[in-house]
DNA sequence: CGTTTTATCTAACACTGTTAAAATTACGCG
DNA sequence: CGCGTAATTTTAACAGTGTTAGATAAAACG
């Protein structure tokens, strides 16, 4: 027998099912995907699909799963490109980066951050070490910056909440979290900060008072920049 | 013939629809509205519903309408209750409100936010002026406070974008857009932080790593008042 | 070749939104 | 009161959905 050839093909068929599904999901958005149409695109039947994956539940998180990793590469890929600038212009690139991915892979992006379909429920426990794999880009931005001496703290995050300087402490050093806690924490509400225009931008909720909103979030990125400390002249 | 009486009865039926419907989302989320649901819940058919709502899109839209007013009064509301006190104390109040209205209605804030129907698209023209009630609030906040100079505009928020100030002057002045554009863009991107802390929050994508969201609010809600240049001792 | 495992299909169930046509109810007026 | 009209509501049906059970085809192994 051999294991390892038909274990290929059962993943290269998932793959394909990954991959229909896409680009079911690209052409006409959350409602066009069901097992049915993934099915009739391949020349099978739908039930044939559950040979792949449990229930269509498992199938989005498993297009959930990849749609993170693909965001995490896309970060981590801009942020390797200026490795050697410094963290501010480091952390610029990732911040046009993520809003990048997301302005063009806006279903995959609200297949993340949104509950595009009724019946699905994330789960949790798996899906956030995957959302994590991006935020933890940002946060070794600002271990490394803050270590560098690239960021003199403001007074409003200098002195973090106990109760948030505890739960930090408690995950320094655990799981690949080598990050000290300010550069969590800044990182943490720098995620809010783009996340917060991201949303608001797909939605075109913000597009009616700003108008420019490339501008706009260019503009709030170097603000954020400001705000977290980067001494400007570096 | 008494018109009065059958309209009155007509949106009486609308309500009751929609209340069934918002207490079927409240049980069992958006998976489990459907106007079978909806009908069998009130001793009815599913047809006979569309002779109040065009479709459930209608429905949905209706439902996100009013969500959108119920939030517009609850930060109104908050906003009222400390409106003797100065800008920051009042924007303080205003963001608490808001992300506490999402918090007690986490479905119904996604379905302002979020679309968690595939099928549902979003009449952007409708839901945006009930979307902009709340944030006119904040506008209005800030348009105050910088006239009774409670702000005294940091660097980075001084001089705006030329792009956006060109957007922002064409709308001061139009329907209810009274505020000078430096309002109008402190309100937007207020909304975006305050929005972006509450999406994530509401995913579980950030207690994770901060722990104790409510303080992690309270502290960014005082971070963004001394950032957007409420002065301290004020 | 036969056997056994893997993969896929057909048929069916309980749902969904929606439409057409028929049936029922309510109302105003002579 | 009763008739006629208009407003409601129902039944039946269509085309979808996810999902399961059981039969069937295909491939792999001895």
């Amino acid at each position: 027998m051999q294991p390892d050839r038909r274990d290929r093909r059962r993943l290269e068929a998932r793959e394909e099912i990954k991959d229909t599904a896409r680009a079911l999901l690209a052409e006409q958005g959350a409602a066009g995907l069901s097992l049915r149409a993934i099915a009739k695109r391949m020349g099978m039947t739908a039930p044939g699909l559950y040979h792949y994956f449990g229930s269509i539940n498992d199938l989005i998180t498993a297009l959930i799963l990849d749609a993170f990793t693909q965001l995490a590469e896309a970060v981590e890929k801009a942020d390797a490109d200026v490795a050697s600038r410094g963290g501010a212009e480091r952390l610029v690139a990732v911040a046009h980066a993520w809003r990048r991915w997301a302005l063009d892979h806006p279903i995959d992006f609200q297949l993340l951050y949104g509950s595009p379909i009724p019946t699905y429920e994330q789960p949790t426990d798996t899906t956030y070490p995957a959302a994590r794999r991006s935020f933890l880009v940002t946060a070794s931005i600002f271990a490394q910056a803050i270590e560098c001496g690239e960021i003199d703290l403001p007074e409003e995050y200098r002195r973090l909440p106990p109760e948030i300087a505890r739960s930090l402490d408690a995950l320094t050093g655990l799981e690949g979290h080598d990050q000290p806690p300010h550069a969590l924490y800044l990182a943490a509400i720098s995620w809010a900060r783009l996340h917060g225009h991201i949303m608001l931008e797909l939605f075109h909720l913000i597009q009616p008072v700003i108008g420019d909103v490339d501008a706009l979030f260019a503009h709030e990125v170097n603000a954020l920049i400001r705000q977290v400390g980067f001494t400007p002249s570096q």
